[in-house]
DNA sequence: TCCCCGAAATGAATCGTTTAAACTTCTGCG
DNA sequence: CGCAGAAGTTTAAACGATTCATTTCGGGGA
């Protein structure tokens, strides 16, 4: 006959030698006692007797025991996870929003899911699903196409769910936004007040809701000040945001209408292009020529001249679209809503030695 | 009486009214199939009579039922998710591997936990616990301190586990490396070949593993082109590798030892502040002075004069780390072992236009 | 001596899925 | 006509933790 006291369980021969986990049960047997005084050890320490407590603590101390989020989940417990879906982990306005809902969640104990869907439709309805499996608390997502059908599904089906930087198209869904309109009005009237008279706007495509709103914000600061949006500001449109079309620009703004005497740019990317090509060019910024650009990326404040831009309060974004994912899930009575962010104008060198001394408010 | 067909449960008035979570029992019901069949369809399609197949999908479809990723764990399955830990999510050197990662892992369904520490050891005690209630596959993380007993502890518990950007103590963990020596001796050879006498090295703290093993590449450069490490190569050290430092070591750099006609510096921001400072003491690069990077950051090539710099392969380590953690936990027969990678020299206009046209080898 | 009470611990049901084994039809063949 | 085997489906036992109704035990009061 075999010692009956207990089942001493060896690795299946097959199976890699990773040790089993242990759980809860041998826990139990290692400290003698039950399955539920376990757990309340864990769970409700106080209700058990301090000798038991401490043999019980012991026992997982030397069996290295470690609770089952998935068994806690499946008995009526939350996943305490959180999914983030963004466009690129490689930009950093993204991370910083990331940054933001990791710092707003962390202390709940709370971690997160990031997906990168790079655009692409088919990754996000790939990674929305498998959040759903996962049974996450929350979605945090930049959606990638215009199309909100299958977000709002999501939200329909009990997750909560939070847009970042894109506004809700009814209000079935929380949204977390920055006013690209004010942006581009920050820029443009700082520019104009500091007594620029043309403003060259290098801008990508309209299709891009960004580039359109800042578009508006720019010649609404042009008709706030008084002045004709189509002379004040000259539209100078590039295939894409970077850098090199920022510098391809140069030339454009200085061969286009003359009088320009500013340029604002659509991102920093294209600004910093631009300072390059205007160098290149042998023209002076700011003396000559005032540029601003958009985002206050981290080297903008590193350039020489350093580089005056819209700041976006990316962080805040994150940790308000956090906060607004624990209200739903917390609060029955949640309405949904959007929450807008101010972007900021950082004055740097880049635009402010006018060629005029003295500020001249309207024309 | 009652109809007593099904269990029709209505939301219970307390709870918020979350639709209750379809489960697979009822989509079972709906297609008046057993549950093993529903789980047949979902799992081994091909043994369930296509018409029954067609009925239970329907029904799936229509009542919205997602698979619970908990419940499949509990079963025997796996988690399909890797946890991720780095310093900073913010860090474009991060986030470069935390891309490489997800490439690597995206396609066979798993999802990446990412967590930052922001160097801090508690937070990481926090979070690796958190990915171990998870029960994620594997672990890439970043460590922050230089103790490595828990990490190691989670590895001898079972979870694969792969260091990232630092070696493993012992043979008891995987890693991914670049060689930093080998970088310090890129750069500093490049210069010494290229014809230039004297090298200031402007270096953070020695403590920094990073900082101490790029010294020594450049010091071992200097000794295989017959030169007095000493003489070639002078140090200057700052507290902190930012583009201020690196600004303010510009005047020491011309200050100490005479001769000094290159710089070479531990990484992009102390490059970006010396190529300021620089420009501010009228010191043109690279005529008079060639300076050289260190991680080749995005806006590297962006400056003018374009900067020459060290790139590390981030997206690779990344990748080699995510397939370093797939080996292991599918082979059983996986012996950790280290992945070491090279790193390259980007050479662009900051470094090139040589004072010296012919290029001299040795001395 | 008996009863009751509270504190402490137990045991069983449960969560949603997978899977191996068992069962039911049905077909074809000797 | 009987039966083997295949095809399709159902059943029931897990997985690991939580929860709550129940049991056990020791002591105090009558």
């Amino acid at each position: 006959m075999s010692t009956s006291t207990g089942q001493r369980q060896r690795p299946l021969p097959g199976r890699p030698v990773a040790s089993r986990r242990v759980t809860i049960r041998e826990v139990a047997e290692l400290a003698a006692v039950s399955i539920g005084t376990v757990s309340n050890v864990l769970n409700n320490p106080s209700i058990v007797a301090s000798a038991t407590r401490d043999r019980v603590l012991a026992a997982i101390g030397s069996t290295g025991f470690v609770r089952s989020t998935a068994a806690h989940q499946l008995r009526g417990g939350r996943s305490r996870s959180i999914g983030v879906v963004i466009l690129d982990v490689s930009n950093p306005f993204f991370t910083e929003m990331v940054r933001g809902a990791e710092h707003a969640l962390r202390d709940d104990g709370y971690v997160l899911v990031l997906c990168s869907t790079d655009e692409s439709v088919a990754r996000e309805r790939h990674y929305l699903g498998l959040l759903e499996e996962h049974r996450v608390e929350g979605i945090l997502v930049t959606p990638a196409e215009r199309d909100l059908s299958h977000v709002s599904a999501l939200a329909s089906r009990g997750i909560p769910t939070v847009l970042l930087d894109r506004a809700a198209p009814g209000p079935s869904l929380c949204s977390v936004t920055v006013d690209d309109v004010r942006g581009g009005e920050l820029a443009a009237a700082h520019l104009l007040v500091d007594g620029r008279k043309r403003v060259a706007l290098v801008n990508g495509p309209q299709s891009i809701r960004q580039c359109a709103d800042r578009r508006r914000g720019a010649r609404r600061a042009a008709r706030q000040l008084g002045l004709d949006p189509d002379r004040a500001i000259v539209e100078i449109s590039v295939p894409a945001l970077t850098d090199e079309h920022g510098e391809l620009a140069a030339r454009r703004v200085l061969d286009t209408t003359a009088g320009v005497d500013a340029v604002m740019c659509a991102n920093d990317l294209l600004a910093l292009g631009m300072l390059r090509g205007l160098a290149g060019l042998g023209v002076s910024v700011p003396e000559e020529m005032a540029v601003v650009g958009y985002d206050d990326v981290a080297f903008a404040a590193m350039l020489s001249p350093a580089l005056t831009s819209v700041r976006q309060p990316k962080f805040e974004l994150g940790v308000a679209g956090a906060e607004l994912l624990l209200e739903e899930s917390r609060d029955p009575r949640h309405v949904h809503r959007e929450v807008r962010f101010e972007p900021e104008l950082v004055v740097r060198a880049s635009s402010t030695a006018a060629k005029v001394p003295k500020i001249r408010r309207s024309r």
